[in-house]
DNA sequence: ATGAAAGCGCTAACAG
DNA sequence: CTGTTAGCGCTTTCAT
């Protein structure tokens, strides 16, 4: 089979007119003969409908944009493989971009959007700025935002407390006995490095609080890398034992495993760590990562389906959906009993 | 801005015909004036080409679709990552569909491959069967394969010489001293699975080989869970010490260093072990993973240009490349000095 | 229930 | 260099 028989061949074949084919495909108003009859020819010719004639007619593509700051991070992989599990059975495909981590290569992705090769974006930026927003709230089609909320600009949401999730990771580590503790951050100019900074600070300002905070490191970068580097100049820094480290993410805190080991610090026992994320490598790491989970897979899931409900009938006000974290508590922090 | 601007309107507001304008903003064959009329039109309404329009007429999408096996294996992402930068500066979007790792997924994705949404396939199949073949054979775009060369059925492909690499990993553990030596494998149905088997097989049994074969184990899958369920066995199964395991991925690998972890076996001391595929997760764990690199992002980017040849000279006949394999060490097949 | 015909937005002959 | 026109493949009125 060399070329790709269309409508018309099939309509031809069937010896009906176009339009009876393209019903009888689709299952409306059409009799059953009519569809046994064209059934037979399209099955005969290998009859694939075309997609661009269809998106042209019908104004819509049958395709979601995934656009995420760093597909390096597994995290993303795992929420596309959410989203694409939610999409694909309604028959969209999706699309994934990379924005890269700046704000103006962010920008050029939604610039992008509005040749209409996608019927909907959802987007997880790592920086956001005004420019953006106003791209966001004027793009042509639907967008569904994952990490910082854009309810306030008629945006739909999915949302997570990361912020209480730190919190959380502080409560655990006191509660193990662990004093002196301290935070590396990713970079505070995204959304992440923000509220995670906040939710440290107000944790160890809490009068609860039963440590001593050691303050903030912040490295360049969400990577393993620059976990490493930002480690070491955090433990050269500070004046006696670091009994606990609170990294931002599961990354982040691979990186502080890697640093303690090259300084013969063992963890849990000198040191305990915790990240964030609950990521399958953090799970797999030695010693496995103590890890806030922010529900990675669900925040997908729910953003699939919020892009699904604007799709079919986009009257709904926008909505805002909100994952609460979860500490899954593993070996990298509780001091063994032996 | 509510609606998108059509070719039509700048057309008009321009006051030139809609050839003209087309032209003018291809830039071929208009003149100064025409150009400058038309721009100043264009993006007066933001106008930008639609996209379904566009390949309805030229018959060409600007989509590549990269098709993997398993999309959580960061082999493929950062296959990917290689791809999009090779693909992207020529105006291609890459669209990501995840195969599964069964045959018939597979083949489901390359059935929806006739419906035109994309220029061309990049795939990275893990099993490949006759039915396979046959589709890839008749496909209506060009394709081109990573894993095993289907250069005989006249497709491009890039491959790696995975037997070999097994056999750096073997000869590079005998030289440290290692002597009784284990395999632990993925499914030998698969492409990888069977060329890395053959690669141990024939390591042990060259009459250079100054050690000790103990056999290969086989996990039910390339993931972290399946390598530690598989190590486990494995050294359940096997009389006296195992000096070291040569594990068919990175991810098995990491299995193995859990498993061992449990069992109380230091690695490297214990305990060598290493992988392939040289992925960065595996550069940081601890041990951090001798690993035998097969060019990954290399075999994205040769795959990726394969493709673009494909796609402006589809005359020249199918090439085949190969991606030679190199070894990592790092730690975890090198005995600490101390 | 079926057919005829229009047209989605765009580019590429073809004429002038 | 510019304009007119046809048509890519499909769905959907509108008649019948």
């Amino acid at each position: 089979m060399s070329n790709r028989a269309t409508l018309h061949e099939v309509a031809r074949l069937a010896g009906v007119s176009l339009a009876s084919t393209s019903r009888a495909l689709h299952g409306s108003g059409a009799s059953p003969a009519m569809i046994e009859k064209v059934q037979t020819a399209a099955d005969e010719l290998g009859y694939r409908p075309n997609a661009a004639g269809r998106s042209l007619r019908m104004k819509r593509t049958f395709q979601i944009e995934f656009a995420v700051a760093d597909i390096g991070n597994p995290v993303y992989v795992e929420m596309m493989t959410a989203i694409h599990a939610v999409l694909a059975p309604h028959g969209y495909r999706t699309v994934v971009s990379s924005m890269g981590d700046q704000a103006d290569s962010a920008i050029s992705v939604l610039r992008a959007l509005d040749d209409g090769h996608v019927d909907g974006v959802i987007i997880s930026p790592l920086r956001v700025n005004d420019e953006f927003v106003e791209l966001v709230r004027s793009a042509e089609v639907p967008i569904v935002a994952i990490g910082r909320s854009l309810l306030d600009h008629g945006i739909d949401s999915v949302s997570t407390d990361s912020a209480m999730g730190i919190g959380i990771a502080v409560a655990h580590l006191t509660q193990q006995g662990r004093r002196r503790i301290a935070f590396l951050n990713g970079p505070t100019d995204t959304t992440p490095g923000e509220h995670r900074q906040r939710g440290f600070d107000a944790a160890v300002s809490d009068p609860s609080f039963a440590g001593e905070s050691l303050g903030t490191e912040v490295a360049d970068d969400f990577t393993v890398s620059a976990g490493v580097r930002a480690a070491h100049h955090l433990l050269d820094r500070i004046d006696g034992p670091v009994d606990a480290i609170v990294a931002a993410n599961d990354l982040l805190a691979i990186g502080v495993l890697r640093a303690a080991r090259e300084r013969g610090l063992s963890v849990p026992d000198d040191l305990a760590v915790t990240g964030m994320d609950d990521t399958e490598i953090g799970r797999a790491v030695l010693p496995s990562l103590t890890s806030v989970s922010l529900g990675t897979a669900e925040r997908g899931r729910v953003a699939a389906e919020l892009m699904l409900a604007r799709l079919s009938e986009s009257q709904q006000a926008p909505q805002l959906s909100t994952i609460g974290p979860e500490l899954m508590v593993r070996e990298s922090s509780v001091r063994s009993t032996r």
